[in-house]
DNA sequence: ATCATTTGACCGTC
DNA sequence: GACGGTCAAATGAT
């Protein structure tokens, strides 16, 4: 199995890494054998079906759990670190110097949507707005609420489109989100948010793979299939699109479906840049 | 008082 | 050097 992921970590121990892949690959069986079940359990709520479903709940958990950990973990650290040297420093030089100190997110996954609603079911924090060459409207940009106190790393920028007339949005999503976000709305399984998602056993990707942008101006090479295959069943656990519920971990494509309903448009998976790894230090 | 948004400065990439 | 992305102080809203 290709050791591509889309969390943005590089330094999980490679036992963890392993660990996850055995699960992802643990949890892909399962989805497998819920189709067999729902195939020969017609009838709702058959005890095997319950008992699948369990299964894959416990999957999603633990991958979860895996990642979820780590990243808070090194997220505290980070915002200890912060407060320690503005504690030390004074809030007015640190500032300054920390001023536009970044690195930008290259490599991370992204995809863009066109919409006629900015809104999706996440909390989003509007950063910054800048007008682009050539363009009309000014891009905003977003970022997770959760940012500060889970680390989520979800991003989003909001532009609208050039044409006048129509109030629709290009919408780019950069980075997955790695936040449990309180709110009930998000707890509760997809399906059951009003919304003609039928439950399902394959990724919402599944049927978009076919769009699947490999943003790398090379060809892409039968590995890199293989590792789109890979992505698409990746994407099968972290966007809890397995069972129809989602734990809070990349659920921006789910959401897109169950939230925006018709208005996504267009989605685009695309970036899923070469060796699809993000650069932790990337992201200081 | 707290939280969200605006806005100009700063930095990385091309 | 231009442009785009991010930061954080200032400002506004609740």
């Amino acid at each position: 199995m290709a050791t591509l992921h889309p969390w943005p970590d590089r330094t999980l121990s490679s036992n963890k890494r392993r660990v996850i892949q055995e699960l992802v690959e643990g949890k892909k069986c399962a989805a497998e054998l819920q189709i067999i079940v729902d195939q020969e359990h017609s009838q709702q709520g058959s005890s095997a079906e319950e008992l699948v479903q369990k299964i894959l709940t416990s999957f999603d958990q633990t991958i979860s759990m895996l990642t979820f950990d780590h990243e808070v973990s090194q997220n505290q650290d980070d915002c200890r670190s912060q407060e320690s040297s503005e504690g030390s420093k004074g809030p007015a030089a640190v500032s300054k110097e920390r001023r536009g100190c970044y690195k930008r997110k290259r490599g991370a996954e992204t995809w863009t949507v066109l919409s006629d609603n900015m809104e999706d079911c996440h909390a989003w924090r509007k950063y910054g707005q800048k007008n682009i060459l050539n363009s009309k409207h000014p891009r905003s940009y977003f970022r997770c609420k959760h940012k500060c106190n889970q680390g989520c790393r979800a991003v989003k920028q909001v532009q609208r489109i050039e044409d006048d007339d129509s109030q629709m949005y290009h919408i780019t999503y950069i980075g997955t989100h790695t936040c449990r976000d309180s709110s009930p709305h998000d707890m509760v399984p997809s399906n059951n948010s009003g919304v003609a998602f039928k439950k399902h056993h394959s990724s919402p990707f599944d049927g978009l793979s076919s769009t699947l942008k490999h943003e790398s101006e090379e060809e892409m090479t039968p590995s890199d299939v293989s590792e789109l295959n890979s992505v698409t069943m990746w994407e099968d656990v972290v966007l809890g699109g397995g069972c129809g519920f989602e734990s809070g971990y990349g659920d921006v494509v789910s959401d897109m479906y169950s939230c925006n309903e018709v208005c996504c448009l267009n989605l685009e998976p695309v970036g899923l840049e070469n060796g699809f790894q993000f650069d932790d230090t990337e992201f200081v």
